[in-house]
DNA sequence: ATATTTGCAAAGCGTTTGCACGGTT
DNA sequence: AACCGTGCAAACGCTTTGCAAATAT
């Protein structure tokens, strides 16, 4: 069956190509943010034959249509997304690395206001929480937050020591 | 003369060689965020016999101690700036790559109220405005914002094409 | 005196790219 | 048929690291 993005796809007049089609379907099930070896991976289930440099060239590609959208969640992978609903941010569970998504009208405003009181618009930004999850219970009523299940540093950072608000899971100190 | 940073070395009982008091006196005498290249061209119009991994060695040490602050204003380098006042966040011009700093308390309030609502507690955050100034005089009245006159990408980007917030400030387009 | 730090060059990591081949329109 | 996408391996840019020589305490 046509994925989701296959459609947006074939809708920018973009050729579709076994792996892309694969890439797409891999995006289009996907509920968190997978980095491009995560991606490779899935990729692979679907289909040997497909190269990490391509699915490289697929994810620059789709997001330069506008099909996705990449994060800098720290650790130095860059991991994706599908565009979808407006705009909404992220934050990571520094003992878990979950990522949970949440969006604030509120938090919108202030920051054109505060762009506009320094004299400019807004082009972009990029905001990220990292947080600890409290004792007590937490809230039950966030039908914006959705939990997911990727490790904090896939596989293996580049730097053993922690340089980024990400931890490892295992470390328990601080 | 003992420079701000090196008084701080001295306090966490650091071992002061030639090359760390130079790289903390460029970092002292710094009042924008430079990446590793920029301090190592200082440092060497200082100490000629210093080297580039000294300086990454040097700026790592620093952060680990809270000295220095690592920041990723996209471009993939890292930059940084000393630990002062209190958490204050960034806005970058994206037209020529100048970074404002503001801070804002009500910035601050709402995003631990976001966090406590998602059933959090804010261990960090990061927040940059990518901005572009407006045709309108900006307001005139913030103390808090002070200009910096680094390049939006100095040394030639990783990628040609500009995937980062920050835009070439020779391109016209967008 | 001893443990640390430095410089150099090599390695590492995520990512991109040149080239010849193969597939899409 | 013409062009574009792919795989492979090599290259790239930033950063880290192994080792022997130099230095701080």
């Amino acid at each position: 069956m046509e994925s989701r993005i296959e459609r947006l796809c074939i809708d920018r007049g973009l050729k579709m190509t076994g792996q892309r089609r694969v890439v797409a379907r891999v995006l289009s099930d996907a509920a968190d943010h997978p980095d491009v070896e995560e991606l490779y991976r899935r990729a692979s289930a679907l289909d040997q034959h497909i190269s990490i440099a391509t699915v490289y060239r697929t994810v620059r590609l789709f997001e330069e249509n506008g099909i996705l959208e990449r994060r800098d969640f720290g650790g130095g992978r860059a991991r994706y997304e599908p565009t979808e609903d407006g705009p909404h941010y992220h934050l990571i569970d520094v003992e878990t690395g979950k990522v949970v998504e949440f969006q604030d009208p509120e938090h919108e405003r202030l920051m054109h206001a505060i762009a506009a009181r320094l004299g400019f618009d807004v082009v972009s930004l990029r905001l990220e929480l990292f947080g600890r999850r409290r004792n007590g219970p937490p809230a039950p009523d966030h039908r914006d937050a959705q939990n997911e299940n990727v490790p904090p540093t896939p596989t293996g950072g580049r730097d053993p020591r922690l340089r980024d608000p990400i931890k490892d899971p295992a470390d328990d100190t601080d």
